[in-house]
RNA sequence: GUGGCCGUAGCUCAGCCCGGUUAGAGCGCCAGGUUGUGGUCCUGGAAGUCGGGGGUUCGAGUCCCCUCGGUCACCCCA
């Protein structure tokens, strides 16, 4: 008789469920971001959650995001794996070892880990949206995928969106380029938090990202990447600008930005989200890394991709008011106030014949099934009680109060499907699940009428 | 990983400083407001191991410790 009282658990630390409306939000922005890469030629690429180490160690011994938040482990078969912590390394992967054919234009949605302390707008697990393309050395990739993001950003409403950009020249350019800051950091090693001074033994670039307020004046004085850049970077640093500037895409130099992962050559950018907090304001980051797929054991090619941050996207969305969450509709909400027959026959039909439809089960009085459907957002509440039922008839009630929807009337059940195609050739249709309301695909012996 | 703040009904929160009868509110949910009709209004109702564990005390939501989770800053990055 006692009750023994269950554990109850919980999301792992760090991850969350995303319930609806949101998840039918999530799902309208990949949405988005997939017409926005489609349009520009760019096809899907799906790579596995899991991969070996190997594959992500190889592009970033150094980086904070592989050597500490990585979920690796040892399989069943003694092989070390990993959870991905981005995508890039797997589509490099997938790239070598499937050789396509030049140019490979990819995108991506997909989920990531990493085992980081949570806070708002990052998490251990997260979503990224991203492109990758292979294979061409034209600064006006550069700037097609640049413009791509910053045009996605556009068409969610987003305003407060800032392009931050620069240049770390080739690889020779900017291991010179490290070497003088390192010294230059070297020489005011003192001055600098104790943090950052950590930094620098590690990765000397990434001191010039602290937002620590005592290194601010020495990182303001550090050596420019400019200075260092080799011709050909410079003439492809100024085509990338001339682009942008060609198209409309407005962006600020930022001659201190030098992005988390290493891999970066030449351009590279992140767009913030002024509405957002400084710390997770990073909604986007990419850049070019013409080295990777060598890294990776495959042949020399140029490569260049961003990546999107879907939670933090949403959070600016939020911040800015934008991208709201549309509320779900439904065609019709069946009420029945007899048996409960009609109702599971006619939502049925309703369904064969691509009409979207539902219902409350467990009977109710009109009342709250009238209740129900106006929580459904349903068009029109489809009504059957005892006079329709022996008039072989139906109630259409108009819910929304559109003028098109006319009066509360009275359809005969032959005439039923009819009566609501002419509605739904018009607007009944449901933006965030859009149903196929073509007879086409509907069942051919539910197309005529409803019996 | 380091430090600060927070954790009470499904949600937003009051109560905690100054321990003491059945822990409250709003929203949401459910049911009614006579004959079959939602969104407004009125009435009623259900719902809380006061994050979890331990301690102090005659007595703890209220005090102490640990722990889990969230959040903010750093770190890092999307």
């Amino acid at each position: 008789m006692t009750e023994t009282r269950r554990e109850q658990f919980q999301a792992l630390r760090g991850m969350r469920d995303i319930l609806p409306p949101e998840s039918a939000r999530r799902r309208e922005l990949t949405q988005q971001f997939i017409t926005h890469c489609e349009r520009a030629g760019y096809q899907e690429v799906v790579p596995p959650l899991l991969e070996d180490l190997g594959v992500f160690l190889r592009v970033g011994e150094a980086t904070d995001v592989v050597t500490k938040e990585m979920y690796d482990f040892v399989d069943k078969d003694q092989t070390r794996i990993a959870l991905r912590p981005e995508m890039t390394a797997g589509v490099m992967r997938a790239f070598v070892q499937h050789r396509p054919v030049l140019p490979w234009k990819v995108w991506y949605a997909g989920t990531n880990f990493r085992h980081e302390r949570p806070q708002k707008g990052r998490y251990r697990m997260f979503d990224q949206l991203g492109v990758e393309a292979l294979g061409v050395d034209d600064a006006d990739l550069d700037v097609e995928i640049i413009a791509m993001a910053s045009r996605f950003f556009a068409s969610l409403g987003l305003r407060q969106v800032t392009l931050l950009i620069n240049s770390l020249g080739e690889h020779e350019d900017r291991e010179q380029y490290t070497e003088a800051v390192r010294l230059y950091l070297l020489a005011h090693q003192y001055e600098l938090s104790e943090a950052s001074q950590a930094t620098l033994e590690r990765n000397p670039l990434r001191v010039l990202d602290s937002k620590r307020s005592e290194d601010q004046q020495i990182i303001a004085d550090a050596p420019l990447v400019a200075d260092y850049l080799s011709e050909d970077s410079a003439n492809h640093y100024a085509r990338v600008l001339a682009g942008l500037d060609s198209l409309g895409v407005s962006y600020t130099e930022d001659p201190r930005l030098v992005r988390g992962l290493d891999y970066y050559r030449r351009t590279t950018f992140e767009f913030a989200a002024d509405a957002l907090d400084s710390a997770q304001n990073a909604i986007g980051g990419g850049g070019r890394y013409d080295g990777l797929a060598e890294a990776m054991g495959g042949p020399a090619t140029d490569g260049v991709g961003f990546a999107l941050g879907v939670d933090r996207i949403l959070l600016a969305c939020d911040a800015e008011g934008v991208f709201a969450t549309e509320p779900t509709t439904l065609d019709v909400f069946v009420i029945d106030t007899v048996s409960g027959d009609a109702a599971r026959d006619i939502t049925h039909q309703l369904r064969a014949a691509g009409i979207s439809a539902d219902r409350r089960f467990g009977g109710g009085s009109m009342k709250s099934q009238m209740k129900s459907a106006d929580r459904s957002g349903a068009r029109f509440a489809l009504i059957i009680g005892e006079d329709e039922l022996a008039a072989h008839a139906v109630t259409l009630r108009p819910m929304l109060g559109h003028q098109a929807d006319g009066e509360q009337r009275r359809v005969a059940r032959a005439d039923l499907l009819f009566e609501l195609t002419r509605y739904s050739s018009q607007t009944v249709t449901n933006q965030i699940n859009p149903h196929p309301a073509d007879s086409a695909s509907a069942d051919p012996t539910n197309s005529g009428t409803l019996t």
